[in-house]
DNA sequence: AGATACTATAGTACAAGTGCTATATATTGA
DNA sequence: TCAATATATAGCACTTGTACTATAGTATCT
């Protein structure tokens, strides 16, 4: 299961302990572009963890109020989270149910199809202006944080781009599609304009 | 849910009544490379729309060997299937395990991220390779279907068009990365690189 | 001063969707 | 004879999501 990972993740990165509560700010604020993830999940798969003595918690007692459990990531745990981070995944597959509609969308006049792309368009155009904050924002933050390694930075926006690249690559798909269908323009595209995007030899 | 979408469109479209068998089999050669769907989870769901009145069972009874159940859509199917197809769908959110494998890969070393990344692109390229197969293949199907209608057939290859499109841009993002990696070169990337692909003014 | 809302913190219960595996049995093809 | 195709279904487990329950401090608004 990704979630475990991603919570070792964190957990090995942190120098102090962490609560399922920093846990969650942490996911919502850097992973949630690739790997939303909520609450009651984050507590469970904490429990889930401890069990398997990949992470250990010391619970911190507070007078009145509820325990805290602080987690911290255990030497089985660090082994673990090597192991998974340098396996390949298996082929994952994807599923996209805005395709069920484009696929069925002969159902549809092109009024309605319209309707429902470019409502898809604009919510791209959305992320994508979030995600370029989002960057901007994560640039700067880490420019001020001196001794920061420039290679996990590098990394972390590495995921940022990804995000920005593919949102990219749905919108021009999104406009060109909608383009076609105004101008009733039904010709299949040529193979060689979707492949060998931009080609960076690398062999 | 929707699979229950997909399968409605299958039954919409389809001039005759279809087995669970059949629906399989439409499934797998023609929404796979966007909705992967198990049999078990076919037929499950057809016992639920079945429920719910928007499909309507013809069981035919053989003897000595299983009986064979013929679903067809019904009114209040197609109405169902004409209201989710032209509804916009709220925001996915994407859950991608290799980013979590990236931005926490600084516990790796260069060679051991290389690999990951490289071990993707690969299969990015086989998948790829894939694609493009179906599509030139599907082309040549439907040249020879006479009769079959241009919209449909446009919109069916442009479910194609998005796989081949977003692989293509992950691929390329792989390759830069690992290109970057192999350097050390760990610049950010400019955002405008990063962001307005094929502007094709629609507006 | 009092009401209201938000943050910090941890959980539980239940449902939906999916995946994997196994069970039947008849026909057809190699 | 062995394998594949046609056909339907049941059971269990995993992951995720949604919503609800608790409680204490802090901040904000009137």
């Amino acid at each position: 299961m990704s979630l475990k990972h991603a919570i070792l993740g964190f957990l090995s990165f942190s120098p102090a302990p962490m609560s399922g509560y920093d846990l969650k700010k942490a996911f919502d604020h850097s992973v949630r572009h690739f790997w939303p993830a909520n609450q009651s999940q984050i507590y469970r798969t904490l429990a889930a963890l401890t069990d398997e003595g990949l992470v250990a918690v010391d619970v911190v007692e507070r007078e009145e109020r509820l325990d805290m459990k602080l987690y911290q990531i255990t030497d089985n745990g660090r082994t673990e989270l090597h192991r998974w981070l340098s396996t390949p995944l298996p082929p994952q597959d994807c599923r996209e149910p805005l395709l069920i509609q484009v696929f069925f969308g002969h159902n549809l006049t092109d009024t309605e199809l319209l309707a429902v792309l470019q409502h898809e368009a604009q919510a791209i155009e959305e992320r994508l202006a979030l995600y370029a904050q989002i960057y901007t924002a994560s640039l700067e933050m880490f420019n001020q944080e001196h001794g920061f390694d420039p290679r996990t930075l590098f990394l972390r926006l590495l995921t940022l781009e990804f995000g920005m690249i593919s949102n990219q690559a749905g919108l021009d798909w999104l406009r060109a599609g909608i383009t076609r269908l105004q101008a009733g323009d039904y010709t299949p595209a040529e193979l060689h304009t979707l492949l060998g995007g931009n080609q960076e030899d690398n062999e």
